[in-house]
DNA sequence: ATAATAGTGTCTATCAGACATTATCTG
DNA sequence: CAGATAATGTCTGATAGACACTATTAT
């Protein structure tokens, strides 16, 4: 197998000669966006990170950096994870690359949009208050996305309208986010949102994510909750148990609801 | 809004400045996945390009482009769609990204992968039979996927394992290849190739991609055999045409039936 | 006529949506 | 006890899977 190209070389006479050339090359980065329950299951919650120097100075950005040329865009997503909130272990996934020109002011720079999912027993404590990072509260609508944070007193409010686009034979909508507040998400941040929620939103119910947003054990109010958060609906008690039985198992314990009030609930376990 | 950072430059002052640095970057494809129905409609087909230097000289290959900094990685895409099939305006998504270092011998690459639809319309003759572009017959199952060429000789075949992998609290499952035949995909465009399929599988329902493998008017025993391809298994046909019932229309006229031999068909178009 | 294809009827099991009811706990 | 939460019962309509049957065409 010591084929010989037009030149008369073999493979690796062509990469010992091989010169990468001069055109250009972007920078490349791993972006995150982080959710967990809030406190009262009611919501999502959005880590982010308060940018220190332009561009968006000041601006609310999703942790990110840039890959090595060692490591793998997960394996980057996942440094940058730990670094941010101390992390690692939980679900990480690939969600879209996003490559528009201009989207960073500074240079060419792609970013690779990753979606991580952190269970409600990890509170990642000392990370919640500090001046540069937050938790954020999520509400994500048909008409509106809402993030806001009461103690550092910050509301960043897209208006969503839906657009026809079309792809082929096939027409499809996608959201189209219009900033209705002062601030606003840094660098197309609020893209990387809306498509990791949609993904989300369609994948839940066959890949289970919802399991890495509870604890190891919970009981199926919580979990009702989880999903209701992130398809942004409520969803009928008895449907929902129903769904979700053959993918849990009860664990024999009982447990105090942590919504005030009210029966002690049956203790489950996800069922792999 | 002219804030200064802590070096005291303005937005504008700090982008006039600004230096790329010299940390290593990436050159980024974009390498696509074009697929048809062959014409009988019993398989997909999917196009390649042979490849004629090294790295993976003789190998067939997914087409590709390297991504210029004036266009987003679609546009490259229909670049090079454009390019090696004079197609344009068909369905085309992103897939995934592939990051993994050492996948290309040559330099560091990474590869936005992502996947055109050609209509059963669009033969795209001239591109069938050159030296170095050819369709294949594409069959996809649980245990084994199948490459073939008849004319050309090429059958590359690799075996399926289906492997469990862990995110987060989720396990699932996924196929890890071996090639078993003597020629095989350049590169790593087998898992291309098995990422792309992953995720047509699973929108097909929902995202409608089979109206975009076939002709603008359509019948039903088409359609259903696009699902079958697609799928890799087959239909219940009652099933089948009451659920796709609520997305076409009939046009009126009839169609002598592709499948030789019985009854006249009914003629539909794409409800949107 | 035969074989192949196109299209419909019907039964069952399952499940989401909807609403009502019972059970248990806190204060 | 009142009020809140947890859990179950039951009806309806839609739908996938399965199989049987009728209708139409080429050879």
């Amino acid at each position: 197998m010591n084929k010989k190209n037009k030149d008369g070389l073999t493979e690796k006479e062509f990469l010992a000669g091989y010169n990468a050339g001069d055109y250009k090359r972007p920078s490349v980065t791993a972006d995150i966006l982080i959710l967990g329950m809030n406190e009262d299951y009611s919501s999502l919650k959005i880590l982010l990170i308060k940018r220190g120097d332009h561009p968006f100075i000041g601006c609310w950005a999703l942790p990110g950096g840039f890959i090595k040329d060692n490591e793998t865009a997960h394996k980057a997503a996942a440094r940058t994870l730990k670094e941010e909130t101390g992390l690692s272990g939980i679900y990480l996934d690939q969600i879209y690359t996003f490559t528009k020109p201009g989207r960073d002011p500074r240079t060419w720079v792609m970013s690779i949009a990753y979606l991580a999912l952190v269970p409600a027993l990890d509170e990642v404590k000392g990370y919640d208050d500090t001046d540069d990072a937050a938790w954020f509260d999520l509400r994500f609508t048909d008409s509106a996305i809402e993030i806001s944070n009461e103690e550092k007193d910050v509301q960043i409010v897209y208006d969503l309208k839906k657009e026809e686009f079309v792809n082929g034979a096939i027409r499809y909508e996608n959201y189209v986010p219009k900033p209705v507040s002062k601030e606003r998400l840094a660098f197309d941040h609020v893209e990387i949102l809306i498509e990791a929620i949609k993904r989300l939103r369609e994948q839940i119910y066959y890949n289970d994510q919802a399991f890495c947003l509870v604890e190891k054990t919970f009981t199926l109010p919580e979990l009702q909750r989880v999903y209701e958060a992130v398809l942004g609906k409520p969803l009928y008690k008895k449907s929902f148990r129903d769904m979700i039985s053959a993918k849990v198992e009860e664990t024999g314990s009982e447990k105090t609801s942590r919504f005030k009030g009210g029966r002690r609930s049956t203790e489950y376990t996800f069922r792999s």
